[in-house]
DNA sequence: CGGCTGATTCGCT
DNA sequence: GCGAATCAGCCGC
């Protein structure tokens, strides 16, 4: 059985989003799907890793201030498009990273491989994921067993404390 | 308006 | 393991 994610699914405490997402599955309008296997939360002005630290408010972090499941989707390093879903309400600049996933059978570890995969780019940004008819989140069922947790990538900037939350959650890869 | 940087990835050593 | 790719956004002057 299929459940589409509601607003009050991303509204939600971010951690708990955060690890609720793993074994959902992100959904094209077209058919194409991406299974998640790898998030991370960025929990607002107090996280310094979050691109909402102490309070930044620019026109690109304001879908991060939206909905929860407004989409976020910004470029990185000038190449890769990453993709976020903002959570816990709005005016709460919070939001869950989506760092991985299977498509069409194949895993794509990475954030940037990920949107790559399912052709995702800026023109997604601010997608209204509980309302849109081109893009949304589906429980299909599957239940994420063997869920991990521990430290987020790529965020040694944000000092030492931040980097060594445990706010990242992955399915465990057999293999 | 110039300079710097990044929630990454890939290719070469 | 290291550095390049590549550019929008952000900050300081």
């Amino acid at each position: 059985m299929i459940r589409r994610w509601t607003r009050e699914d991303f509204n939600r405490p971010t951690l708990r989003v955060a690890r609720d997402l793993l074994g959902k599955f992100l959904v094209r309008a077209d058919g194409l799907a991406g299974m998640i296997s790898e998030t991370e939360a960025y929990k607002g002005p107090a996280d310094l890793a979050c691109h909402a630290a102490k309070g930044r408010r620019t026109a690109r972090v304001e879908p991060l201030y939206m909905e929860g499941g407004t989409a976020y989707v910004y470029l990185c390093y000038g190449i890769h498009w990453l993709f976020n879903v903002s959570s816990a309400g709005a005016e709460k600049p919070e939001a869950v990273l989506v760092r991985g996933g299977v498509v069409d059978g194949k895993r794509f570890d990475g954030p940037g491989r990920f949107t790559q995969a399912l052709g995702l780019d800026g023109g997604f940004n601010r997608e209204d994921l509980p309302t849109s008819s081109r893009l949304w989140i589906e429980d299909r069922g599957v239940k994420a067993r063997d869920v991990l947790r521990g430290p987020r990538i790529g965020i040694d900037y944000a000092g030492a404390y931040w980097a060594a939350r445990p706010w990242r959650f992955w399915i465990r890869q057999e293999r």
